[in-house]
DNA sequence: TATAATTGGTAGCTTTTGTAACTTATAAGC
DNA sequence: GCTTATAAGTTACAAAAGCTACCAATTATA
């Protein structure tokens, strides 16, 4: 137990995963909080409205793994926000179509560049071997 | 923004890093959840205690990476739960010693072996060498 | 066509986390 | 020595997440 090659906390996995998503996501965390005082929540789902477009909150459900309530939640503080707009559905009032407003595209536009640019910065701290690895063996842990 | 080669979130490290860390999270929870009512920060505490022996509150703030009310919460819940003693130091007075009683020590040899043989069934999913990159590339990013 | 079951979405309550202020003890400046 | 600063740890209050129950619309079934 005192043993220098025995198990140790940085060698099991969901321990190194959380302190990665952790780091990584505290970090990216600053744009969308300082510059449009969103939550996580709230740029996941602006990030699915603005990249794959109108969809249902049930739908961003299941794209995103969230619970109903999280996105419900994430949706009402876009709303308030004025980035997003609902329009009900004609074949089922109880749905509703959500979609970005010019300000919530131009947030997205902003943010995913963003994200896009802090994604490069990340893998180049890799070889593209390595980066390449290290997202496949994430996507099949996350299964993906 | 529609092109198929376009980012996507499972392109976004930090996303990929969030869902792979709560999915494994989740399902390693069951064991100190279910067995002993734990928090995972409880759990993280007593894999402290247990893996390196007595230390005090800021040691394991600083080796966990936890915020010092968090650790306060879970060292009080161990102790609450009999897992947990505490001893004042006397050369300053403002810390206490924190160790494991035998109850303590035993849930901890339990989720140990736990701990290990779920990482080497995550292991096991991937080949040594992509394993040993993941866990590279972790540690780095992780700041570890 | 009633009636039961299911679905999309919201609201309320509880648990957990985050943040700041506070308490007590030590250390530093003068 | 006496004030001031800093550190360990707890407590109190606010923000956020989780869970359950709920409402209203739709679909299935008898």
């Amino acid at each position: 137990m005192s043993d220098k090659n025995a198990f140790d906390l940085r060698d099991f996995m969901p321990y190194l995963l959380n302190q990665a998503a952790e780091i990584s996501s505290l970090e990216f965390q600053q744009y969308y909080r300082a510059r449009y005082g969103m939550l996580r929540t709230e740029w996941r789902v602006l990030f699915h409205l603005g990249r794959y477009g109108e969809m249902t909150a049930r739908e961003i459900c299941e794209r995103a793994r969230m619970h109903k309530t999280k996105v419900s939640r994430a949706v009402a503080a876009l709303q308030e926000k004025r980035f997003l707009t609902r329009s009900q559905s004609d074949t089922d009032r109880r749905q509703e179509q959500l979609g970005l407003t010019a300000a919530g595209k131009a947030a997205f536009d902003d943010l995913y560049l963003e994200a896009q640019s802090f994604d490069k910065k990340m893998a180049s701290r890799f070889t593209p071997e390595e980066t390449a690895i290290l997202r496949r063996c994430l996507m099949e842990i996350a299964r993906l």
